[in-house]
DNA sequence: TAAAACACGACAAAAATGGTCGTATTTTAA
DNA sequence: TTAAAATACGACCATTTTTGTCGTGTTTTA
């Protein structure tokens, strides 16, 4: 079934939750962990990874933490998805040059998939974590005022 | 990593190789399972679920196979996945009206994701097998006329 | 120098996916 | 009418991926 993993949404949850206390001091791994019930451990590697990749900066020691690195504007959904789960690959031919599957020789979805992949792409890189809230707001209002 | 299933690729490959031979006799399993060296009990129950989902017509016995019921242009990519992967569900959450995972009580990801998995389902329900096929042989021809 | 925090590799458990097998049913044609 | 070719389908197993755990090390502050 086409889904994020879970440690893409811990990745979003986190980087929402550093987000919402910017301007103070570094949030830990054990504040989001207990905060949203996520295996401590676990959320530790999801948010090394992030580190790894820019999206946010570690501070180790003591008062350590994570802070973010980029307004959410400037995050698109994108760069989380690759950061997390490696580039969008629908099917394996894609990371490789030249096709191993077992259908390489007769495969008569290749350049459909790399069409559909490279515009999956796009539409990931277009949306930025700022946009997805904001989109929120407006349907959530737009709901209110149905009611 | 988002992907595809080998389930979906072998749907697809099947859909547009019963559309390459259509108006002539059905198209059986084995024959798209040499042809493309999928293992035939798996694509056997690919094209009962597709035939499941009225994709593909099943014609029983001997002589029988599996022919298609719409035009490529008439088959989203949103219909296959969903005959094939169910419906698409980002986060586990979105299946649900109340959300039962363990960050449901502070979760601040929720609305967002079903923004972005509206749009994503928009996404593949814009896309027919035709233009995937169209779209592709235009890039051929761009990147032919480059050479 | 102890405590709090990140870093990271190795490993284990659980879930999803991919694939196999056996058996039943349907249909054609000899 | 019967053998063969084909779909139908549930049960099961194997493999891979994902999720989670553990142990140990490093960094920093008080």
């Amino acid at each position: 079934m086409l889904k994020f993993s879970k440690k893409l949404e811990y990745a979003l949850i986190s980087i929402f939750e550093i987000y919402d206390r910017n301007g103070h001091n570094p949030v830990t791994t054990k504040e989001i962990a207990m905060r949203y019930d996520i295996p401590l451990d676990l959320l530790g590697k999801v948010l090394q990874t992030l580190a790894k990749n820019r999206l946010v900066t570690s501070i180790q020691g003591v008062k350590g933490g994570y802070t973010l690195n980029h307004p959410l504007k400037d995050i698109k959904v994108l760069q989380v998805v690759e950061a997390i789960e490696g580039p969008i690959s629908l099917i394996a031919c894609q990371t490789e040059d030249v096709c191993k599957c077992d259908q390489h020789l007769n495969c008569n979805i290749r350049t459909p998939m790399e069409m559909i992949q490279s515009e999956l792409v796009q539409f990931f890189a277009n949306i930025s974590l700022e946009e997805l809230r904001n989109r929120n707001l407006k349907i959530q209002s737009l709901i209110v005022n149905k009611v």
